[in-house]
DNA sequence: AGAGCTCGCGCC
DNA sequence: AAAGGGCGCGAGCTCT
C-alpha cells in the first residue's frame, strides 16, 4: 500500500466546501476528472464526479445517490446547491485547455448528458491515449490496468469494495454489466477519488515521454487532434430505418427456415442415432426426469448400457417432449463436420488447432466444386451461415438495441496497434460491402444526407510510397493497373500492358493471372512465405520460391526496406512510420539484448533450448511468435501510414467544416473511407471540403504519391458507394 | 449461470 | 518446419 501514502480524498457534502476549494482547482495548471455514471451508454448521466489537482489530492462531487428504499437515485442537494454545482463543475471543465482524462470520450458524453455542455475541447491529454502512444501501442489500455502495473499494485482494492456496496445494495455486477452507481456514495466516491488521482499519476509519468521520445508532432496534431473526431463519431450516431429491417428480419428468418428445411430433408434418415445420443447428453435420465420416467414406463430398468434398446422410446419421447427441438445445430462446426465427414462421407482436408475437424467456407467451396452429388446441401449450409449471421449480428441489434430510430456505434481511437479506429457495439466497420440489404437500411435524417468517400487505393499508395520502387510509384502518376504492373515488373515482361486502356492489358489478356497476383503482390511485401504462397496459388514450392526471389530482385528498395525494419527493431525495439507512430517489438530485441540472431533461426532455437524463453511451452510457437513481430515490423509502416492519412482527413475536414460554418458532422470511418451528414443544401460544398481534406492535409504532404478520393451524396449508404 | 476460450468470417 | 497485416463479434464449447 505504498502508493496510498499521503493520499488526500475528500467527499464533498457541502457547497461551502466546494467554495473554499474554487480558487485553488481554477488556479491549477492541470485537474484531472472522472465521472461515475449509471452505465456505458450513449445516454447516461453521471451520479457523481471526481476531480484531483495532483496525483495526491482529490475530490469526489456526490450529484446523485442511490436510494435503497424507493430504489432510485435522488439529489442529496437542494435546488440552489445543484445551481452552484453546476456552475463549479462548468467553470472548472471549461476554464483552460488543461484538463487530464483517462477514456475522455466517454467522460465528457456523461458530461454532455448530465449538464448540458461538452468539455471535449478543454482536454489536454488522455491517459489512455497517452499510454497507446508513447508507452505500449498492445491493450490493455484500461486505467486499472495501468495503475495496477504503473503505480499501485493495490489499485483493484478500491474496486473491489465497491464491488462489496453495490452487492449489498442489490445492483448487478457482472463482466459486462456493472451498477456501479448502486454502490454507497462514500465507497463510490472514494473508488473515484481513486481513480482521479490515478489518472494524474499516469499523466506524470507518460506526459514527460512524448518529449523524451521526440514524439510530440504525433501527439499533438495527430492523436490529441483526432480525439474530438472520435467524439464526433461517438456522439451522433446514424439513424436506421426500423421498419425496413422488422421486415428484413421475416425474410431472413424465412430463408434461413426454408434453407434448413432443405438441409435437413436430405440427411433426415442419416441423424436419428446421432439425435437420439444428443437427447441422451441433454436430457438427464433419472427416475425423477420426465424422459426417465417415460423411459421407466416402458420397462428401462436403469442400467446404462442397455438405453441402446430404447432407441425407439428416447426418439418416441423426444417427438411428444415439450421441448422439442432440433439436436443438430447448423451453427455448431461439431454439428456440420458430422454431416460432411461422417453422413455425407466427403474427405476431411484439414483439422483445427484443437483437433476437430475443420469446417470453412473455403472448404464447403473446394468440397462443392469436387463432389457435384453434394454440391446443394454444401451451399445451402454456406448461404445459410451467412444469412443466419447477418441477422444475429445486425438486423436483429439493429431493432432491439436502436434508440428513437438510430444506433450509436462506438469508435475507439486505441482499439489498434497501426492508429486505426476499431469499432464496436455494434462494429460498423464490417458491415457487408457486396450484400447491399444491411447499408441500405442506414439512412440519413430528414433534410440530410450522407456525403461519403473513400480513398482509391490507399494501401497499395501508401506501400508505394513506403517502397521507395519507381516502377510502384509509376502506377500512380501514369494511371497504371497496380497488380498488372506489379506482376509484369516481376517477370520482366514488356510484352503486356498495365495500362487499362492498352489492348495488350493484362487484365484483359489473361484476366486470371492479374487475379492471382492479388494473392501476393502485397502479401510478399508483408512477409508472406513460399509455403503460405504455394498454398494459395496451389502451386509447388520450387516455383513459388523462385516468384518471391524474382519479386525481390525486382524490388530492391522493398528489400533494403525490409532490411532497415529488422534493423531498427533489433536494435531501437520499435519500428516508426513516416507520421511518426511507433510499433514496439518484445522478442526480437531481447533475444539481440541476449546475444541471440533473431533472424537466424538456429539462433532461436538455441536461445529456446538454453531455456531462455521458456515461457514459450514450445520452440515451434517461440519461432511463431518471432515471425510475427518480423512480418509486423514489414507491414506497420504501410499500414500505420494509411491510418495517419485517415486520420489527418478526418482531423481537417472537421476543421474546414467548422471554419465554413456548414451544419455537418462526422458520422462514420471505415479505415480508407469517411462518412459526413450534412444537412442537403450544403452537400456540394461538403464534398469538396471532404475531398481536399482527403486529397491534401498534413500526412499526404509527406507522401510523393498522389491520394485520390470521390466523395459521392446519398440518402441511404448502400447509394453512397 | 458466468467467464473465457476457440473458431470462423465480415470489413479494411 | 512453415508466420502476410489490422480489427469485432456470434456461436459453440469448456471449465468453474
Amino acid at each position: 500500500m505504498l502508493w496510498n501514502k499521503n493520499k488526500s480524498i475528500k467527499i464533498i457534502t457541502t457547497t461551502e466546501e466546494l467554495k473554499e476549494l474554487e480558487a485553488k482547482y481554477l488556479a491549477a495548471e492541470y485537474i484531472a476528472f472522472d465521472t461515475e455514471t449509471t452505465g456505458l451508454g450513449r445516454f447516461d448521466e453521471f451520479v457523481g464526479i471526481g476531480f484531483a489537482l495532483s496525483e495526491d489530492e482529490a475530490i469526489y462531487i456526490p450529484y446523485k445517490i442511490y436510494d435503497l428504499a424507493s430504489k432510485s437515485l435522488k439529489y442529496p442537494w437542494t435546488l440552489e446547491a445543484i445551481d452552484y454545482i453546476d456552475a463549479w463543475i462548468e467553470k472548472q471543465l471549461t476554464h483552460k485547455k488543461r484538463l487530464i482524462c483517462h477514456n475522455a470520450s466517454f467522460d465528457c458524453k456523461a458530461v454532455d448528458n448530465t449538464l448540458c455542455f461538452d468539455p471535449i475541447d478543454y482536454i489536454y491529454a488522455d491517459t489512455g491515449l497517452l499510454h497507446h502512444t508513447v508507452i505500449d501501442e498492445e491493450p490493455p489500455h484500461g486505467l486499472k490496468n495501468l495503475s495496477i502495473k504503473f503505480l499501485d499494485e493495490s489499485a483493484a482494492n478500491p474496486q473491489e469494495d465497491l464491488k462489496e456496496s453495490v452487492k449489498v445494495m442489490g445492483g448487478i455486477w457482472k463482466a459486462a454489466d456493472k451498477e456501479f452507481y448502486k454502490g454507497a456514495y462514500t465507497i463510490l466516491g472514494r473508488y473515484c477519488c481513486y481513480d482521479v488521482l490515478y489518472t494524474f499519476g499516469l499523466f506524470n509519468r507518460f506526459m514527460p515521454r512524448v518529449e523524451e521520445e521526440q514524439m510530440q508532432d504525433l501527439w499533438e496534431n495527430e492523436v490529441m487532434a483526432l480525439l474530438p473526431v472520435t467524439h464526433e463519431l461517438n456522439m451522433t450516431g446514424i439513424r436506421i430505418d426500423v421498419e425496413y429491417f422488422k421486415q428484413l428480419k421475416e425474410e431472413m428468418e424465412s430463408n434461413i427456415k426454408n434453407m434448413e428445411a432443405i438441409i435437413f430433408s436430405e440427411i433426415e434418415e442419416h441423424i436419428v442415432d446421432y439425435e437420439v445420443q444428443a437427447v441422451l447428453d441433454k436430457y438427464k435420465v433419472s427416475s425423477r426426469s420426465s424422459l426417465g420416467k417415460y423411459l421407466f414406463s416402458r420397462g428401462y430398468k436403469g442400467n446404462e448400457p442397455e438405453l441402446v434398446n430404447f432407441r425407439d422410446d428416447i426418439i418416441q419421447w423426444y417427438k411428444t417432449s415439450k421441448n422439442q427441438e432440433r439436436v443438430m445445430n447448423l451453427d455448431s462446426n461439431k454439428d456440420k463436420a458430422f454431416i460432411l465427414f461422417d453422413i455425407l462421407q466427403l474427405p476431411c482436408y484439414e483439422n483445427t488447432a484443437t483437433g476437430g475437424r475443420k469446417v470453412t467456407a473455403a472448404i464447403l467451396k473446394r468440397l462443392e466444386e469436387e463432389y457435384a452429388e453434394s454440391s446443394e446441401i454444401l451451399k445451402i449450409l454456406m448461404d445459410r451461415s451467412k444469412e443466419k449471421k447477418l441477422l444475429t449480428t445486425y438486423v436483429v441489434p439493429f431493432i432491439e438495441k436502436n434508440i428513437d430510430g438510430r444506433m450509436y456505434p462506438s469508435f475507439n481511437q486505441s482499439g489498434t496497434t497501426s492508429g486505426r479506429y476499431s469499432s464496436n457495439s455494434p462494429n460498423f466497420q464490417n458491415i457487408p460491402a457486396r450484400d447491399n440489404r444491411i447499408k441500405k437500411g442506414i439512412v440519413s435524417d430528414d433534410g440530410y444526407v450522407f456525403v461519403n468517400a473513400d480513398y482509391s487505393s490507399l494501401e497499395p499508395r501508401s506501400f508505394a510510397s513506403v517502397s521507395s520502387e519507381t516502377s510502384i510509384k509509376k502506377v500512380y502518376t501514369d494511371g497504371l493497373d497496380f497488380y498488372s504492373s506489379v506482376y509484369l515488373t516481376v517477370m520482366g515482361d514488356s510484352s503486356l500492358s498495365a495500362d487499362p486502356e492498352a489492348p495488350n492489358y493484362l487484365g484483359l489478356v489473361d484476366k486470371q493471372l492479374r487475379q492471382d497476383t492479388k494473392a501476393w503482390a502485397l502479401g510478399l511485401a508483408y512477409g508472406m512465405s513460399e509455403f503460405k504462397l504455394a498454398k494459395v496459388l496451389n502451386k509447388d514450392i520450387e516455383e513459388t520460391k523462385e516468384l518471391k526471389d524474382k519479386y525481390f530482385k525486382a524490388f530492391p528498395n522493398l528489400l533494403k526496406y525490409h532490411k532497415t525494419c529488422e534493423a531498427s527493431i533489433r536494435t531501437k525495439g520499435y519500428v516508426t512510420s513516416i507520421a511518426g507512430r511507433r510499433r514496439r517489438a518484445k522478442l526480437v530485441p531481447e533475444l539481440h539484448r541476449r546475444g541471440y540472431d533473431p533472424f537466424d533461426r538456429k539462433s532461436v532455437y538455441r536461445a529456446y533450448s538454453k531455456g531462455a524463453f521458456n515461457n514459450y511451452e514450445t520452440n515451434k510457437k517461440l519461432m511463431s511468435a518471432v515471425g510475427n513481430e518480423i512480418n509486423n515490423s514489414y507491414n506497420f509502416g504501410i499500414q500505420s501510414l494509411a491510418a495517419s492519412v485517415v486520420n489527418a482527413a478526418a482531423i481537417k475536414v472537421k476543421k474546414l467544416i467548422k471554419d465554413n460554418d456548414l451544419d455537418c458532422r462526422l458520422v462514420l470511418q471505415v479505415h480508407d473511407e469517411l462518412t459526413l451528414i450534412c444537412k442537403e443544401s450544403e452537400a456540394d460544398k461538403a464534398s469538396e471540403l471532404l475531398r481536399e481534406a482527403m486529397e491534401n492535409n498534413r500526412i499526404t504532404d509527406k507522401i510523393d504519391v498522389k491520394m485520390i478520393a470521390q466523395p459521392l451524396i446519398a440518402k441511404r449508404l448502400s447509394e453512397a458507394k
